[in-house]
DNA sequence: TCAGGCTGTAACTAAATAGTTACCTGATGG
DNA sequence: CCATCAGGTAACTATTTAGTTACAGCCTGA
């Protein structure tokens, strides 16, 4: 077919230089890839992300994108599973139990807030999917059983604070952990928009202690008999 | 000019269809174009809006969307300020120094929580433009001087609470309003992955009206004496 | 009454972008 | 020691997209 003309039919001609330094370690090419997008994603979103940015930020090309993850939007919810395969693992390790039930309910406080201050990235990525109305997330099969061994936890210890008379009999679990989790969500998240408006720097340290304490006290305020 | 040859010359032949129903109304396209640009930044963001959606969604085309708003990041500023400037301007109308210090508080959570109901796509702006670090909200001129009205009408009402001893000495106006705020948006703006991971609909109207309590609840007990 | 500017239409263009293809190379097992 | 194949490169393509241009109807004031 298309040309009997015997030489000339090439369609591409080019070489590469000889002397490149090859890296061959799929498992590294992997997870910088996956790493570079998850920074792409949460700065620009899904919509703003740039397949080629990815591939430049991870060392790599297009082609190795393509080859481990199939196309963008399969990247994308694999750096979505991720970051919530992250924060809850870090979750597991807290035992909220050990403790009082105050100090138990502080401790979540205080540890969902430090790790959204530590992973900005996992904030932005929420925004993103929520944008999209959890269009990726709820075609995920791998993450729906991640989540129940933090409210179960959290609703002993409530039971345990009420049988002690400390907290009140209205204080339900999946409510305790989103007034914590809105709290530091917000503030981290809006902070941009928030010190624009109002004219003071949310995150200057001194401002980001206060409403660690504040969260803590707003938490623990609402369930206290 | 151009094109001494008499006939062959042209670039482009086409002719439009004589009998077309024209509209002549610059304010009403003007405003159509605004409104659904507000729809598509909203539902896309700023990096998956189409300027083209939008020129169909507004039922014109995108020459006019240029002539009046000059870009596509113009358009978006001039989107993202108005839609401040709906929320502020409704703000004004509560009056929250009318009433008891607790009603007044409690005014304040109930309408914001309520106007962040009706206007998901504020919420959606918010979260877009801080996803791009304020990017396009620190260019405005006009917002700056919209949002010291807020907090000055809270800080009196706290202060008068003070005074009758039913407020804490710690509690302040900035803090009480982003605490309001986080409570709001998080639960609303986050419903989505929080329905999928969670499974339970956070929309369903029993859910709602919960929640609606228990931001005035946590509000009150986070400054109560 | 008509010149000029404003409102409007749709085709056009240059650049960007997701995804593909042709080709190259080092490692490994038989 | 060499055939094979996974890991890797970069050019290529089809399509989308922001922004522009050629053109035309409508209105107003001189």
């Amino acid at each position: 077919m298309e040309g009997a003309g015997g030489s000339g039919e090439k369609k591409r001609v080019r070489r590469q230089s000889p002397e490149r330094v090859l890296q061959r370690d799929p498992e590294r090419t992997r997870a910088a890839i996956l790493e570079a997008a998850t920074k792409e994603f949460a700065e620009n979103g899904m919509g703003g992300a740039r397949v080629d940015a990815i591939a430049e930020r991870a060392g790599t090309n297009k082609r190795m994108l393509y080859h481990y993850f199939g196309d963008k939007e399969q990247l994308y919810l694999k750096v979505l599973e991720e970051a919530y395969v992250g924060i809850r693992t870090a979750e597991r390790e807290l035992n909220i139990g050990d403790r009082t039930p105050q100090e138990g309910i502080g401790e979540l406080a205080l540890f969902t807030w430090r790790y959204f201050l530590k992973h900005p990235e996992f904030l932005s990525l929420l925004g993103t999917e929520n944008l999209h109305r959890a269009r990726w997330l709820r075609q995920s099969v791998r993450l729906k059983e991640l989540h129940s061994h933090l409210i179960g936890e959290l609703a002993e210890v409530l039971e345990r604070g009420k049988k002690a008379g400390v907290f009140i009999a209205s204080a339900d679990p999946l409510n305790v952990y989103l007034t914590i989790a809105s709290l530091g969500y917000f503030y981290l998240s809006n902070q941009y928009t928030l010190s624009t408006i109002f004219g003071r720097d949310l995150v200057e340290p001194g401002n980001l202690d206060a409403w660690e304490r504040h969260i803590v006290h707003v938490t623990l305020a609402s369930i206290t008999a």
